[in-house]
DNA sequence: CATATAGTTCAAGACCGCGTGAACTGCACC
DNA sequence: GGTGCAGTTCACGCGGTCTTGAACTATATG
């Protein structure tokens, strides 16, 4: 991730990078391909990758390396990886056209089966490892003993939440409904765990 | 945001850091300090900020910053930092006790007001940038015209996904109930936006 | 087999955010 | 005014990630 820690800066002066003049594309593509880019490294992914997957998709025909190392002023060792990556999360196709020696890449255009799977295999793996040391953490808590109780209660609270938010993470895989209403509602101020 | 870009590494080897050895915080505080630290540095602000504010909520009573120093073995510069940022962000007050000289801090306890907050602030403003940025980009590429429908298509299909997660934003910022099925099911794969 | 082009790997370096620690300000108390 | 402590600011260095570019492998073609 790059710079979007707003410890300072006037309101307004939201990051984002502004497209750079970058060979060929079009201004709409362009601004698009950027726009693209600065989500998927908010995300916590590299800006590239975004950009890669952007380009490939609103191209809607599958490109080779050297096409989107052009497009995008990218090098050919890093256009190499960023796909493997893509390739990964199945994010892009590695597709051979009949008749040609060379690969081509094109995007995947189900967006609901792109964030799943990285929610599946990003955030829900992150969030159980937190429930756990949680839970962990309250175990520990109780066995020592004489605690204020507020004290507990308050790592309590945190580790139901950790739990809730576990759930829900897991229906979403399944469903693709996310409900955080039902999290964040009984933690309002105040209210216990129930 | 730190190291979680999981580009290779073994399924399992999740990264989130071991408490270490600090000061002399009981075991299942460092423990549950670290889970915080680590949750809010996945979320892009620093770890630090997260031990500071977790360390002051398992506390419940205000600390002051020589004590959350020594406790988290933080510089005291540093401390003084990350105390500003989470007032400002309203997720720590700054109180004076009377009768005494020194600020000490306490842990806002109003989970679902802070992630507003957060939300808010930071969130709502990035994609409201991503929204306008796309909505631009659709009006070039119409302008320009002679596109490829399905080019075009896919341009818009972002722009109106952008549009509908920024009006789930909004809305969750004043009902906390967030819906992001809605958002998605009308981009399953071949749905068009309607 | 020689050559060329596509694709991969990886070490070196650029780059950038973070925390440190020292200098500085402000305030209380004597 | 002087001493001491709380708190702030900021230049610098460390540690991390990302990209580059060159060496390397693989594959097709004459």
């Amino acid at each position: 991730m790059k710079g979007y820690l707003w410890t300072g800066g006037e309101p307004g002066s939201q990051k984002t990078v502004a497209p750079p003049e970058n060979g060929r594309l079009a201004p709409w593509e362009s601004i698009s391909v950027e726009a693209v880019g600065n989500v998927i490294e908010f995300w916590g992914f590299k800006r590239n990758q975004g950009r890669v997957w952007a380009l490939l998709y609103l191209r809607g025909e599958p490109l080779t390396a050297g096409e989107i190392e052009r497009e995008l002023e990218l090098s050919k060792g890093g256009v190499s990886m960023l796909l493997r990556d893509l390739e990964r999360w199945g994010a892009v196709q590695r597709v051979r056209v009949p008749q040609d020696t060379v690969w081509r890449y094109s995007a995947e255009t189900d967006l609901v089966r792109m964030v799943t799977h990285v929610v599946e295999e990003r955030e829900a793996a992150f969030v159980t490892r937190i429930r756990a040391d949680l839970a962990e953490a309250r175990r520990l808590a109780v066995g020592v003993g004489g605690l204020p109780a507020e004290r507990l209660r308050r790592l309590e609270r945190m580790a139901t939440l950790a739990e809730h938010v576990e759930r829900a993470l897991r229906l979403f895989i399944r469903t693709s409904r996310l409900d955080v209403a039902g999290v964040l509602g009984a933690f309002r101020d105040g209210a216990l765990s129930r």
